[in-house]
DNA sequence: GATGAATGAGTCTTCATTCAT
DNA sequence: GATGAATGAAGACTCATTCAT
């Protein structure tokens, strides 16, 4: 951790960075051609024009690869972020909501659809754990941000079981999402989001829990 | 051949049908602690105190045991069904019919943690996609049954994206649920029930689709 | 090895015997059907309608219904001899020794393909070297001995040697006459008869040896 | 890449083919002691001074490396032709012929007695089929030109036939003469001559088939 | 930093043979 | 004599990871 490290020749820095992006683009396709356990490491590195060797200089080992993936992920999802949506936040009734917050959360989706793999894993495959928890303990955080404002009432208890609830509904969409056919997507997000305003119509309002009834 | 031939000696077929169940027994606790990957069919014969050779008698292959066991679970979950229920299926507000349907089903997932496995695996695991499919499937099917008589003015592709998706929401909840400390497991259930009860009253009532509005 | 063994009774002997000549025809299409490797016990067993233990009673292991089948073959080759063709031995010239010997050959073996494997598999399995070279002395033996009475003055050790280069060549070509389709069969025959005439007339006349020149 | 890429560095190549023979002669060893199948790909690895792992680096599987054997051999039969033979190929008579044709091939053969496996193993073990057709369909074709050159009024079809039947003889001696003691080894390479000469005197002379009368 | 050959423990699966019933 | 479940050693092959060059 000396300074030559530290501040590394920038050229240098560049080209590992576009290497371990140029990895993760390539474990990520054979992700989702597939699937996690038949992509090995020596395919990765050989579909991405380098050697085994090389790859194991970016990332210790498989599993840092996936999280890795993961992470880049999450800043993507990040970045979907609208702006001007923070204004709106509090006029928006409950289906012009989950159209905002859905709609560039399911565009990015569409356009990864190994984020499938990443947000559904960590029940079965142990090595994608920490991947996939990571993945939606950061949509929950964000989530929990929003509600805080928009519902500034409501218990932090029943704040984290809100946001926590509503990824997991959604992430539990997004592999059907993905593999439907096109007109068939368009319903199932629908159905997604009438799932979503049904369950949010019971907290919003008063700031107060209260049933459906 | 004579007659003893035709039905195999009932002791010898009790046998084989018990060692069966305890090759499944014993893969369901592997899998449930290691994992599918993990779960060795070397592993499972000699926990089962049987050898590898004995285990390909009563299953083809790794696979195989996987599709037992969702069987296993299928019929299982079908047993859970009650008969009073039937009579009862017109009059219960949703509330109810959350309970009525989802309790017997939650006792059964929290007595056999695996199946928050196989009920979510088709998208990690292509071994497993056959399995999961197969459960889901069968789910939906008794919902589709159960809806036409609740509500048959339903149209028949209303009520089968209905059916999916419910299933689908429930499905997502279940690895939550089993792995959750047994008192937030009663909240996460109250959330699942309230996701589906707000899910449902889009449907309910005058027998057509309605958006909440 | 006592008296009862010795002489046992008499019906069970011919079930026996029955049994046993059911498990080699068995063996002996398995045999040509997917190979000597491929062909297990217990896929004879069951094909044969009885019990992987019920066979190990007839025959203490693979190789001994290997040799078994081998020990058939001999005998039923013996009896294909001509008893007219004694007489006519001494008479007959080349090419009509040549008919006389091996259509009758060629005719047992079409009707029995499984022979190519037996009579050529000695230098590759060593499992099947017993029972290959056990039928190839038989018919060696057989030959010296027609040599001896047609061709007296020729020395033990020439003869012994004519015999064996002559199975030899016609063992080499069991397989390619079996595999061929039926028109090219009867080319390949004549092929097979060309080579041993034109090898024998160096014996035959004078019963010494002698160099085509 | 540059140039240096396009070329794998000579150094490891040559390091790579020394991998690839030291793994046929391993090999070609073992099938020679304990045949084909009783070696194991474990067992090559680890008399080679490698892992198994290694081992699958170079072939693919088992029986691609009988296969590599048997193009290696031949290659060396191929080397093994002689180029003054060529201008004497229309004055030699047959005994000349065959010892001109046969000794090299003689000579390999005693000095690789593997060959004895590869060159009849097609009858017996389906995986060794290949390589055996390759090797005896290239010996068939290099005498088809040969007789076409000295013979070259003789008929397509005889002239298949005639080198087929060659080769089917040539090879069902190969075993016997491996085997034998030296003395004896001497004999029935006499023995093989004289069968392929008197067979070829039928075809030799004017051009056409005649019979031997 | 890059290479790619080498590793070797570990996986699923097979099958000749035995033995309790 | 018959049964067929049980055995278990062994085989082909894989792949995440390392290391000499």
């Amino acid at each position: 951790m000396d300074d030559t490290k530290r501040h590394p020749e920038p050229r240098r820095q560049a080209r590992g960075l576009a290497r371990m992006a140029s990895i993760l683009d390539t474990a990520e396709a054979l992700f989702g051609e597939v699937g996690y356990d038949a992509t090995t490491t020596n395919l990765i590195a050989s579909r991405c024009g380098i050697s085994p060797g090389s790859l194991y200089q970016y990332f210790a080992n498989k599993q840092a690869i996936a999280d890795a993936l993961a992470e880049r992920y999450l800043a993507a999802m990040a970045l979907h972020q609208d702006a001007a949506f923070d204004e709106e936040l509090f006029v928006l009734d409950l289906p012009e909501l989950a159209d905002r917050v859905l709609d560039p959360l399911m565009a990015y989706v569409l356009a990864h659809p190994t984020t499938k793999t990443f947000i559904n894993a960590g029940d079965i495959s142990p090595e994608l754990l920490a991947a996939t928890q990571h993945l939606r303990a950061s949509l929950v955080a964000r989530l929990a941000a929003l509600i805080d404002r928009r519902t500034p009432g409501l218990a932090p208890r029943d704040r984290d079981l809100l946001a926590e609830t509503t990824v997991q509904v959604y992430a539990s969409f997004v592999p059907a999402i993905i593999d439907a056919a096109p007109r068939r997507r368009a319903r199932i997000i629908g159905e997604l989001k009438a799932v979503l305003i049904g369950y949010w119509s019971g907290f919003d309002g008063d700031g107060g829990r209260f049933r459906p009834g």
